[in-house]
DNA sequence: ATGCATGAGTT
DNA sequence: ACTCATGCATA
């Protein structure tokens, strides 16, 4: 006998009233865990496993062990396609989850490969935003990250407690392209990134709540910590105040900026007045973009930490002033000649698109050539090829990483802070002038978060119940990743999970 | 909110 | 000629 229960969770709305289901069936297979995800289409997610799951045996480890490089080398798509993550059926199997086996030694986080997984996972099924998907070019020349689960122990299904704030973290390690196995590269980063903007369904908001997301020891603070944090974004007196010159954490940052923006918006100041007033405040002015993409964490880390105090100050000030609309003065921006935005056509854009992705860094004559063809200016391609090259690194996730650890070895050192953005640079990689925040270069405070928080708090959960499971030698059969509908097949006992979807907007 | 553009500072 | 911070103009 065997006891499926089955949770749904459909768009934040998660509830034990949801749908759960409990079925029995015999069990195959002993002790071993077994996942599977499919996609929802709904109907198949009462089909039998054996339709649809070629799953994962053993503990969780990861498919990357088994597709190794070449899969995570491929552009994300393709990746996908290759490993037939199935869009048609909406199959989602995800195999090859060894055990840990040799050269993973349980001490030793298994670099790498939960990405694999997460591309796995995520490449499919799930329908990026078109800006997901246009953003989802993967840059293969350069970022090449190394992740790992610190302190989680692949190992034994024994410890079921393993702290998910653990998982969570991830050492990602820059300049090591030549590490070719079990070095997942951006294209894996940006499957992950543009599965869960597809997930996320783009919604404004989201990422932050998700970020807010801290697991902590037990299953069940884990579970339920979603809920504390996000009931967390109080004014901003309210949030721990660092002390300035001290560079704030991300963590710090993406609390300030959620809670800055609502305070602002409760203030009927919109973001433009907010730059104006920085101007006659301050002496700096700043436009509407800025301030938009310092909410928005779009900005550099650097960028973001220079900005914050500003913004506190102002917000400061308009808190104690909300009555008088005193130094709103508008600064009219003076003109200058600017040249007119071109506007690129979506054809070109693609062509574009393509070059960048078998050339990121175009020479001067290619880029020539490239504009002849396409009959745009050169400038205009060259501009284009920066900027691409700019949000290339707004989408890619770190290049930081949170220990910087690149021997693969040695890294059983717990996080200081999952979100830790400034990190020392890898010994192997060159430091970028002894800066530790230089070493987040170009690395914008979305992105790092987003492969934090996103994807690490998702797998974490993933491997946690089916530890969980497996120590109570359940059989744990997750189907359908982007409704997140679980199916836990029990042995023995019915196991009953409540969750905390609603706040984590899958 | 974001695409194309600018200009200062680097490499 | 690049990166990075930044913003005008626009979708």
């Amino acid at each position: 006998m065997e006891t499926q229960l089955t949770v749904h969770s459909n768009s934040g709305d998660f509830s034990p009233s949801s749908t759960h289901s409990l079925s029995s069936t015999g069990s195959p297979s002993s002790s071993s865990a077994a996942l599977m995800v499919t996609s929802s289409s709904g109907s198949d997610t009462h089909a039998s496993p054996s339709d649809h799951y070629l799953a994962m045996q053993g503990q969780v480890n990861v498919m990357y062990q088994k597709y190794g490089n070449e899969f995570l080398q491929q552009a994300p798509a393709s990746a996908m396609n290759g490993l037939s993550l199935a869009h048609a059926g909406g199959q989602w199997a995800v195999a090859g989850f060894g055990a840990p086996t040799a050269g993973h030694p349980e001490g030793h986080p298994t670099h790498g490969h939960w990405t694999g997984m997460s591309a796995a996972l995520l490449g499919q099924d799930v329908k990026p935003s078109l800006q997901a998907r246009e953003d989802l070019s993967p840059d293969l020349h350069r970022s090449n990250h190394t992740q790992n689960l610190n302190g989680w122990s692949t190992a034994g299904n024994a410890h079921v407690t393993m702290p998910m704030s653990y998982a969570l973290s991830m050492t990602t390690n820059s300049n090591h392209a030549s590490l070719g196995h079990n070095v997942p590269t951006a294209a894996t980063h940006h499957a992950m990134y543009g599965a869960m903007n597809g997930m996320v369904a783009g919604t404004h908001g989201q990422y932050t709540h998700q970020y807010s997301m801290h697991m902590n020891g037990s299953p069940r603070s884990g579970m339920t910590g979603a809920h504390h944090l996000a009931l967390s974004n109080g004014p901003s007196s309210v949030m721990p105040e660092p002390h300035e010159d001290e560079a704030p954490s991300s963590d710090d940052l993406e609390q300030f900026a959620k809670s800055f923006k609502q305070r602002r918006i409760k203030l009927g100041y919109t973001q433009a007045d907010v730059g104006l007033a920085l101007g006659t405040l301050y002496g700096n002015v700043f436009s509407q973009t800025t301030i938009c993409r310092f909410e928005a964490l779009q900005l550099s880390f650097k960028n973001m930490c220079k900005l914050k105090p500003l913004l506190a100050k102002w917000l400061e000030e308009a808190d104690s002033t909300s009555g008088s609309p005193s130094c709103l003065d508008k600064i009219a921006a003076q003109g200058r000649k600017r040249k007119k935005r071109t506007s690129i056509e979506v054809t070109i854009k693609g062509a574009l698109e393509n070059a960048f992705l078998k050339q990121p860094k175009p020479s001067a004559q290619e880029i020539s050539s490239l504009a002849d063809s396409l009959q745009l200016e050169k400038e205009v391609v060259r501009v284009w090829f920066c900027n691409r090259r700019q949000k290339e690194k707004r989408m890619t996730p770190p290049m930081n990483g949170l220990d910087g650890d690149p021997d693969g070895g040695s890294d059983g050192t717990p996080p200081q802070s999952e979100h830790m953005m400034p990190s020392p640079p890898a010994s192997t990689s060159p430091p970028v002038k002894g800066n530790p925040l230089q070493s987040a270069r170009g690395q914008t405070l979305m992105s790092s978060l987003g492969s934090h928080s996103q994807v690490w708090f998702y797998f974490s959960f993933l491997i946690f119940i089916s530890n969980f499971c497996t120590s109570c030698g359940l059989h744990f059969i997750p189907i359908s990743f982007p409704q997140f509908v679980i199916k836990l097949t029990l042995l023995r006992q019915v196991f009953y999970m409540v969750c905390c979807f609603d706040s984590v907007n899958f």
